[in-house]
DNA sequence: TTGTAAGCGTTATCAC
DNA sequence: GTGATAACGCTTACAA
């Protein structure tokens, strides 16, 4: 340890130079109702003047509880889960609440030790985002079972009771398909996900609902579900396609970089967009605005669920006897752009 | 306070089980040399069959520190920042620390009060990058001078003493714009950023530098320097050049985004690359390979900055005489792609 | 090899 | 209104 490290001012000094109790001190500067005004600014002004700042470990391990939210996501670095942190963040600190933060890299491994280690920090909630890999969920229902309010948030689990704050990935996935049907498309490809994840589970049903509806039979050789989509899974699935002659003339994928692949396919086979195919992504990612022709997608409110989720634990955390599981939605929106406008 | 919240279990009830002390429990599961193997094999046992898990906030009271790293950065949500904290994130959790983490969002306000927030839960080290507003620092002083280790990254200070981790932007500035010039372009506007802050304006004089060394003279209606550089600055930026007859033959964007605002200009103005108009971005962030053409740009090693600056807070924590301040540089790199290659 | 006991800085409960 | 005191759960001299 750095034996340079200066001790810091405690109640203790305060009380000693002020000639009070220490239980004093902290009751003043908790602007407890028993503590006479005048005591109350004498502490307060020496609390300054001496540059006291309270010990949060002391004061938790008296209270018994902490102010620090645990985050749990598979990666910082992924647009949208940055855009959630960053919800997270902003109010949780306006709540006066701290937020500590784990990746697990979309490993199961990972995230159980993860997992471990904020619940050993004690943490007063956890946001919990689920790893790729993920399908048992011991690790987090122990933590449900001791009492510390768990939240999911967009990848939440399959089974599992808990809290969750979401989108309808089913329903957005079936708008998107809906307005590639308005636009004309009949042969749509579907660029899908894990399928042990619920939401590409849910998105890949709202676009068979979709064509459904529209009496549009299904073509399964037109679905793709890819455990990594990435944008070379987009580009090569979609040539796949046009070179069986197994032609789509739209193409709904559930994230927005595989789009982004399907697209860099067409400029390169000389096929038109959105004229001779109609592109949709999802998520709304910054990506859509630089491809060109600019992509269309669904909007999905990644800091807005982050701050939802926050409220949502808070609330919880803080009811004597806990609500029923409750599923918090958020909406969703078309962001129509030139990759699939075909008509007015 | 959620009264559903189940008491855990402690040493206490795990010495009292198997009839040892307290300290003995402790001593047991530290693996601490003088417990017989025994007693050892037994505690541990006993602790996993009641699941027992350590108390972190009793734990760090009592040996007067954290294993909290504290990071401060102006958005969670940016691609660089997001790859910064990912990779400190990954190298602390390795070593067994954890990462909280709060944004000034720019703001010098937010800045201050998140740094004290920080402080006060006895972070073992603090990692910074400053806000756009910051140029007083006292709140980071104060920090400093109370023994915690402070090491700035990428967003270093104007003339504070301290740790810096960072890569040499001059340097690499220099090498971009070389790179340009290589490429046979004589007139090259420089997109920059805010003034203020050092690493824009290290920027700039490596690009003064290439062109000095080249024999060219520098003409200031080709600089932009731009407190919020973006996609929209770029592009206008270009525009107001091409419009005002002053053509430049390059362009070095001291973004990447600012950069992508340039190609999209010169996409709507007929205008070639990297035939007419050869271009380099900052960063290598994702979009460099989505845009059309691909975008050349400097490489900036952020997860590794983010290990590396890590790396040097724990290094520093555990001396018992502080180092001099350091500064550790990076290395960066030049990506060519298509949008600046006019030479086989 | 193990036990005893003090203390980390707070806060809550009682008493005055 | 204020003070004394006992925790919170753990670690670590020092004793045994």
């Amino acid at each position: 340890m750095n034996k340079k490290r200066k001790k810091r001012v405690t109640i203790y000094d305060l009380a000693m130079e002020l000639k009070v109790a220490p239980s004093t001190v902290s009751r003043a500067l908790q602007d407890h109702y028993s503590i006479g005004q005048d005591t109350r600014d004498a502490v307060k002004q020496l609390a300054l003047k001496r540059g006291y700042r309270t010990n949060t470990m002391a004061s938790n391990l008296r209270k018994q509880q902490t102010t620090t939210i645990g985050v749990l996501v598979p990666w910082i670095n992924h647009p949208f889960i940055s855009n959630l942190i960053s919800g997270i963040e902003a109010e949780a600190r306006a709540a006066g609440y701290e937020v500590i933060i784990s990746q697990s890299q979309d490993s199961y491994k990972n995230e159980v030790a993860n997992a471990r280690a904020l619940f050993d920090s004690r943490i007063h909630a956890l946001l919990v985002s689920l790893a790729m890999e993920t399908s048992e969920y011991g690790h987090l229902t122990e933590i449900v079972q001791s009492g510390t309010p768990v939240i999911f948030v967009d990848r939440v689990p399959q089974k599992i009771e808990g809290y969750r704050v979401m989108i309808d990935n089913a329903a957005t996935a079936r708008v998107a398909t809906q307005h590639l049907i308005d636009q004309g498309c009949r042969r749509i490809a579907l660029l899908g996900g894990a399928r042990n994840q619920v939401i590409y589970q849910e998105r890949e049903s709202g676009y068979r609902k979709a064509l459904c509806e529209n009496g549009i039979e299904i073509d399964e050789t037109l679905i793709l579900a890819s455990n990594r989509l990435n944008m070379d899974e987009g580009y090569h699935f979609t040539r796949h396609l046009f070179e069986e002659g197994n032609r789509p003339d739209g193409i709904f994928s559930t994230m927005d970089i595989a789009a982004v692949g399907a697209i860099k396919y067409a400029h390169s086979a000389g096929i038109q967009i959105p004229q001779d195919l109609a592109v949709i992504g999802f998520n709304d990612d910054p990506v859509c605005e630089i491809i060109e022709p600019q992509l269309s997608s669904m909007s999905h409110p990644a800091a807005d669920m982050g701050r939802k989720a926050l409220q949502q634990a808070l609330r919880i955390a803080n009811l004597e006897t806990p609500l029923p599981p409750k599923f918090v939605y958020l909406d969703t929106g078309l962001v129509v752009r030139a990759s699939s406008l075909r008509k007015g």
